[in-house]
DNA sequence: CTAGAATCTCTTGTATGCAAGAGATCACTA
DNA sequence: TAGTGATCTCTTGCATACAAGAGATTCTAG
């Protein structure tokens, strides 16, 4: 092979193409269902491009986990399985472990204010019967904890993780039980305080019992989600 | 969208296309260097087929973060930054720490034997001064261990994180530190004892302590090389 | 000799046509 | 009516032509 003479490259942040991210919006966002055939054609038009940039596109989500593509029959949205969602849960409690033993070890970072503030705000949000928004700010919580870890492969194998478990994070977020809800600021309060600690063990055991509670009943919101909807 | 009227997709297991195996092969096994240029053109005349899936495979690589496709420049093999190695070693610890919990939370199974033979098989390569044939053992070790988690989307994960490191294993298992090889093997027993313990947190934290060792080496060897072939 | 601009070449990005196959549909037969 | 076969339509797979831009090169002016 050639050898470039150009000199290293820069390190330069490349903007994800908006096709791609506005189709994986379309299935972690629940615009289209599990086993919905998403032919390269009929995208084509819907966004007035050639079928070449939708197929490239299509074979990206697939390798992400999110479709699934038949040759010669179609690309259909993909169902993980009862298996996959568990396992996907072990491997979250693994990635939010280390990124909890990771914040700690770095000690005082502006996250960890961004992590108060969430708590304040989820309290009020309890406090005002907010389900919605308390959802949205469990999420936000954990995202900030692992963007607080300062590991960029990190983040990229969490974001492709909990992407394949965006549409079971709705029903697990929402429909979990209600009386885990004020429980879950506890535990976020205890978090924080094990991640000041200067412990990282400690932050990383106390948050992975913290994600496998929750994965529990999130784990239970997702099989009761199967039951409704046989494939 | 229009739902699909077949039945749920059975589960299959679809073969890698070859050709993305090859070109990562190409990459991984050093026979294209970082830095050089991956033409489209050039390498669907050497495969002898059009410019189409060579594309696609070039973005399944980018994607796997093993090549920069830079728009209408080129597409490069890529060499991570020293930043990426030592935080591909801190995801490696975690997945392998993880592996080994659940390993030892299933109990007997068949790859505990595997790891067995594998460290008498080991020992020997040491007695016999056999570097190449140990490194090649110390590496199966790990994949064997991983696989023996029983968890698919772990192992997904992992070979994703391994293939970025694999020119990066090949220097640091050859040219570690002659000091580690038998201490090595120590080390691999002492972790077959704890995955038989039944105690899944003590295997993973001897499993950690272990790869968090064998990674210290391994950053000085990546160290060392990107000092010698500066970019 | 140097600086700068124009050009030129090589690269990827996109559109489109055709091939091939899987699966649904429909006709036909016992 | 049930079963079976051919056909037909829709899908993705692949090849190729053209567009557009980045960067190296060359030419020119000072």
């Amino acid at each position: 092979m050639q050898e470039s003479s150009l000199t290293e490259a820069k390190i330069r942040i490349e903007p994800e193409p908006p096709l791609l991210s506005r189709l994986r919006q379309m299935i972690v966002g629940g615009a289209v269902q599990p086993g919905d055939l998403l032919a390269e054609t009929a995208l084509a038009q819907e966004f007035d491009i050639s079928r070449t940039p939708i197929r490239e596109a299509l074979k990206q989500l697939e390798r992400e986990g999110l479709v699934e593509v038949r040759a010669r029959v179609g690309t259909f949205v993909r169902r993980p399985t009862q298996r996959e969602i568990h396992e996907m849960f072990e491997l979250k409690e693994s990635f939010e472990g280390l990124a909890a033993g990771l914040l700690a070890r770095r000690g005082p970072v502006p996250e960890l204010e961004q992590l108060r503030e969430n708590v304040a705000r989820s309290q009020q949000a309890v406090d005002s019967g907010d389900a919605e928004l308390y959802s949205q700010l469990v999420h936000e919580f954990h995202s900030t904890l692992v963007a607080g870890a300062d590991n960029r492969k990190l983040s990229e194998h969490y974001d492709l993780l909990m992407n394949q478990l965006a549409y079971h994070r709705i029903v697990s977020q929402t429909l979990s039980l209600p009386g885990r809800l004020k429980n879950s600021v506890g535990e976020h309060q205890a978090i924080i305080e094990a991640l000041t600690s200067k412990d990282p063990l400690a932050a990383e055991l106390v948050m992975r019992r913290h994600v496998a509670a929750s994965s529990q009943s999130a784990a239970m919101a997702a099989l009761k989600e199967a039951e409704e909807q046989p494939g």
